[in-house]
DNA sequence: ACCTGAACACCGTTCAAGT
DNA sequence: ACCTGAACACCGTTCAAGT
């Protein structure tokens, strides 16, 4: 099978997330994405800036998959799914997802994962003066549980055990949200 | 005024993490703490066993500040100042702060760091039963908190805005520990 | 015992050159 | 327009050699 010569963005951040996924985040060297592509690592640079443009690139792809398949529920289940969305993705890029609480500040795709939480909880009730500080509240607990399991400082636990974990902090959420409505 | 030739770990570690808190964890290499010893990076290789080994004290260095100024504090109070002393800890080292998410499982630290909460909690009334995941938890949701503070995710935001987010917090895991309680 | 010199394999990145 | 070869400065790490 003869490899494609014709690279761009979207191929490079694809390889690269596969090799976080398989070898962890120190694995992905511009040569190790240019190897997988079948090029130099030269030719990484007409599409990508440079290595740490590449890596936001990979946050990027990261965020987009937060809402995977939510976008049909039910508006009281939407946080909930995007929530489980965030472990989802933790879990298959386990190397990768540290790098989603170091995000650069306000990209395009952090601000659509952020309105989309806005959303949720405008249709949950929650005033509109509350509801910026609700989404850097939940979206930092959620990150933050996410990042902890991803990084493995849950090993040692049972996956019913870090479950049950995740389902306490789904519950302080929801009380926090009672709160803000009542 | 001549340099002192002879180095230790503690010494090693001191100078990584003040590359780190003025130049970014980027800037920690091999090289760069040994020259602020007045050494060859070979040198260090007796005192660390590798740069991982490196990265892993300071961890444990940032996580022996957590709690640093608490001991004789009440027993209801104990809980916060812990979470403040992270905080702190965050903000005085936002480059090296990352990698405490990061932590390698339990290293003796560690340990110690959550032996202090469990009392804390055990003093709180909390259930034996219900005090491994309260402690994953609180330490999680303020861990996460704080990274996200040190890695400029809050960037944009002033200081009393971000205080009032964390106070915002601390009331949440006041509410989760009286139901704990209750 | 502790530090150094020399060396190695590997990084990210640039630039002129090829097609 | 897109990729490559050659080159550069810089990594972490090893090992034998010095004191």
């Amino acid at each position: 099978m003869a490899r494609p010569r014709q690279i761009d963005r979207a191929g490079i951040l694809e390889a690269s997330l596969a090799i976080a996924d398989e070898r962890g985040l120190d694995a992905v060297t511009m040569q190790a994405v240019a190897d997988r592509l079948g090029v130099t690592p030269m030719a990484l640079y007409r599409h990508v800036k440079n290595k740490a443009d590449l890596l936001d690139g990979l946050v990027e792809t990261l965020l987009a998959e937060f809402a995977l398949g939510t976008d049909d529920l039910p508006w009281d289940e939407q946080l909930a799914a995007f929530g489980r969305g965030v472990r989802a993705s933790a879990r298959r890029h386990p190397g990768a997802f540290a790098l989603v609480l170091q995000l650069p500040a306000s990209t395009p795709e952090a601000r659509k994962t952020r309105e989309r939480v806005y959303l949720a909880l405008r249709q949950f009730g929650v005033a509109e003066a509350d509801i910026p500080r609700a989404e850097r509240l939940i979206s930092t607990l959620v990150l933050g549980f996410a990042a902890s399991e991803a990084a493995g400082r849950f090993r040692g636990h049972s996956r019913a055990v870090i479950d049950a974990d995740y389902a306490a902090l789904e519950e302080l959420v929801g009380t926090y949200l009672a709160g803000l409505i009542a």
